[in-house]
DNA sequence: AAGCTTTGTGAACACTGTTCATTTTAATTT
DNA sequence: AAATTAAAATGAACAGTGTTCACAAAGCTT
């Protein structure tokens, strides 16, 4: 009775692809430039199918966010495998801003639009796993700077944080165009950005 | 021969109505929700006045962020008068996050819309006048502090950029409801980053 | 009072997310 | 094999969006 199955799986497929054309439509054009419509006509089926495999827009964009965690925690993982937690959290810091470069729609995806937030308050089901996955290895990385005191002495959550902030502070200023503040050409805002994760990192190895 | 002088004033009175009004709207009902028959309703004129006074809802919302600048930059009037450079920073800290707990749509107004930034590009014209005196102010309590060697020594732009990163990481994350990857209640949230900032004061107080 | 310029309007266009009655398709039962 | 039932997919529609344009109202100059 391998039917139901069948059907269960090809319902599964049609998702997927329906998260893989919304994807790529949203790194195409961008949040304001999706459409439902035209997501429908990239996977050839009628814009109300959508809505069978998810409540609405939101929805869908939460699916989209995971499928992009999912390409960040990637990246993550060949830095995981750096021995000195020092250099890790070093190489953590640039291989996430590197993802922010590189992928400047779906990094906006992932911490900054509402939209996806909005669904996964509504479902109380807290996806979000490679979220939370990723954070534990940043405050992992902290605890054992901490334990051979290459940081000042702290909480872990509150070490992390402060990192994580430091990073995505200079991805969303940079993403959104406000660097232009610095009044300097657009080149070399990146190279302001890692000089200024340099002089941090600076200041907390001085412990 | 007033006359011309009285028409170009009433024009302004219109067109500040016009930004007042879509101010409110835009505190009101947020981004999604801030439509031009929307302000049109408020100001009792018909939507098309609106296009005589701005050339889209880009610009439109250029001129609200420039006010959204004022009040913020207000704000900041009342911290400049500190005479230690070192408590001004911090001030200017807590201010910058205060505002954004306060305003949270018109702190996404300022720092991460990208709307209003398109028509700033289009019209070379840099208004973003207040934007960077706030900038300037920042980094000449920046430049006082080192002088005092109350941080490390470094390029004051970068160090500047540094701090303002920091808050903005940590205002952004916030109000994209993306701490909750800290698995922390929400009303430890606020905790959390006044716990963060002091942490990076100290490693910077350090030198 | 006639003409002209500015100011304001209503209707329309091409979109958007979303819903619902209807039809097509597939699987099951008779 | 035919009829029945359940699932999947659709087209049309609704209310809303930003924006444009031909047209009307108002005010000023001559």
């Amino acid at each position: 009775m391998g039917i139901l199955e069948r059907k269960e799986r090809e319902k599964q497929e049609l998702r997927e692809r329906i998260v893989k054309e919304a994807t790529l439509a949203f790194v195409e054009l961008g949040y304001e430039g999706l459409s439902v419509r035209a997501i429908a006509d990239r996977i050839e089926y009628s814009p109300t199918v959508i809505y069978l495999h998810f409540r609405d827009k939101d929805e869908l964009l939460l699916a989209v966010q995971e499928a992009a965690f999912g390409q960040l925690f990637f990246r993550f993982q060949q830095v995981m495998q750096i021995q000195d937690p020092w250099l890790r959290l070093e190489a953590f810091a640039h291989e996430y801003l590197g993802f922010a470069f590189d992928n400047p729609e779906l990094y906006d995806l992932l911490f900054t639009l509402k939209n996806p937030m909005r669904a996964v308050t509504q479902q109380d089901d807290p996806t979000w796993k490679h979220g939370h996955d990723a954070f534990s290895t940043l405050c992992q990385a902290v605890e054992e700077c901490l334990q051979l005191e290459l940081l000042p002495p702290g909480n872990t959550d509150i070490i992390a944080l402060t990192l994580w902030a430091h990073v995505h502070g200079l991805a969303s200023l940079f993403l959104s165009q406000r660097l232009q503040m610095l009044e300097q050409p657009d080149e070399q805002a990146q190279s302001l950005m890692v000089q200024s994760l340099q002089y941090l990192m600076s200041m907390a190895k001085q412990a």
